[in-house]
RNA sequence: UGACCCAUGGUGUAAUGGUAACACUCCGGUUUUUGGUACCGUCAUUCAAGGUUCGAGUCCUUGUGGGUCAA
């Protein structure tokens, strides 16, 4: 077999990581499949149902195809890691009156960690993943870039990537469109799974209800948190909740309680189980402050660089200039206001297409 | 228990005697590898009983339930 080298493709039993491999395949690579277990639906309850990145019951439609196409495959499984990393962090920061994006965490650490052991062990010297985004170079190091269908670009959820991990990383699918790729499913003979509609949730919370989730997890605390109260911006009281963890910043609908106009959750105290609402002009900030900063295209920021700087997975951007503290914190100011900045989502910085690192965002602010 | 005012969807309000409307909540959908936002849509209303009128949320009477003034 002519090979290119041997790479290890992260296979969900979806339609973009199998047409990953299939490409990957047909370019003369040797292709090992992994599929990572991370979480037992017949646990956590709920319908069983595909996801973009982590469709866990589709360990078997993996296998499938790397039978079919005659590579190796293996599945690993990571449950333990996933329980205490992601789903603990998960609980802990709404614990904290934060909204965490556990994506982007089991990206960062548990998956590409994960991935890149194995590659190591199993003698590859690349791995692919079916995220749409692209890896670029400049002077020696390495960033994510957006994708070219910008539909479908996961850019956002990638930004905790290391140098190691992004060296020896591919996207196929970053310079597709997800029709193209749907199509390839298809011409590759896997018409059924080229249909497959998207579906979406976090995948260890299949029915797609994370405030159940907390419950499950954590059986005393709907109790314990149960009529907190809502304060307007004034400190006056308007109202009672079901608990601070059940709620995020930027929230309109659930607030189960009728006012003059909508009103948004414009601020989370746990240390008092209140919540802050406002009207929608209160949720205005123009100033962050970002936390666990990963930088990918520069080793450290040029002085004054401005960026289009994403504070939530669909979001277009908002120009702003950036200016890194000395404990791996960037103080951000946007040059235009942003709305629902919330505490614990991920703070994206891009520079064109390319993706100049991010972080958490931990607090904001107006002027 | 003297006088006066009020009563409209789950909530807050609107409707020269002429098809009961608007906002918010709830619920559903679209979008989305997190949360959320945004957008679309559904359900649902004249306190009760009489009366006047071609026609009553609107006018009259009584009842009920609130509120205000009652040395």
């Amino acid at each position: 077999m002519t090979s290119k080298g041997r790479i290890l493709v992260a296979m969900s039993g979806g339609i973009d990581s199998t047409v990953t491999a299939m490409i990957l395949q047909e370019q003369g690579y040797e292709i090992v499949g992994i599929t990572m277990k991370t979480w037992d639906y017949a646990t956590s309850g709920g319908d069983r149902k595909e996801t973009g990145c982590c469709s866990l019951d589709s360990i078997n439609d993996a296998r499938q195809v790397a039978v079919e196409k005659g590579f190796h495959h293996f599945i690993v499984d990571i449950r333990e890691e996933f329980g205490d990393y992601v789903i603990d962090n998960f609980v802990d920061e709404y614990l904290a009156g934060r909204t965490p994006n556990p994506c982007v965490l089991c990206n960062t650490h548990i998956k590409w960690e994960a991935l890149i052991k194995r590659a190591d062990a199993l003698g590859c010297d690349y791995i692919a993943t079916g995220h749409y985004a692209r890896i670029g170079e400049q002077d020696g190091r390495y960033f994510i870039q957006r994708a070219v269908d910008l539909n479908k670009d996961q850019s956002y959820v990638l930004w905790g990537l290391s140098q190691e991990c992004l060296k020896r990383s591919m996207f196929p699918l970053g310079n597709m469109t997800k029709p193209e790729v749907r199509q390839l499913a298809a011409d590759y003979g896997y018409v059924e799974l080229s249909q497959k509609p998207e579906s979406y949730e976090i995948c260890f919370v299949p029915d797609n209800d994370y405030r159940g989730f907390l419950k499950r997890r954590l059986p005393d605390l709907a109790d314990k948190v149960d009529g907190g109260t809502y304060v307007n911006t004034e400190g006056k009281v308007i109202g009672t909740h079901h608990g601070y963890p059940f709620y995020t910043v930027g929230q309109r609908k659930g607030l189960g309680k009728a006012f003059l106009e909508p009103m948004y959750v414009s601020e989370i105290i746990p240390e008092t189980n209140t919540i802050v609402l406002g009207r929608e002009d209160d949720l205005i900030r123009n100033r962050m402050m970002v936390g666990g900063v990963n930088l990918m295209k520069y080793d450290t920021l040029p002085a004054g660089i401005e960026s289009l700087t994403k504070i939530r997975y669909k979001d277009t951007g908002t120009l702003s200039e950036l200016k890194q503290l000395m404990d791996s914190r960037i103080e951000v100011s946007f040059l235009a206001n942003v709305k629902g900045v919330a505490p614990g989502q991920s703070a994206v910085f891009y520079e064109g297409e390319d993706v100049i690192g991010g972080g958490i965002i931990q607090g904001s602010s107006k002027n």
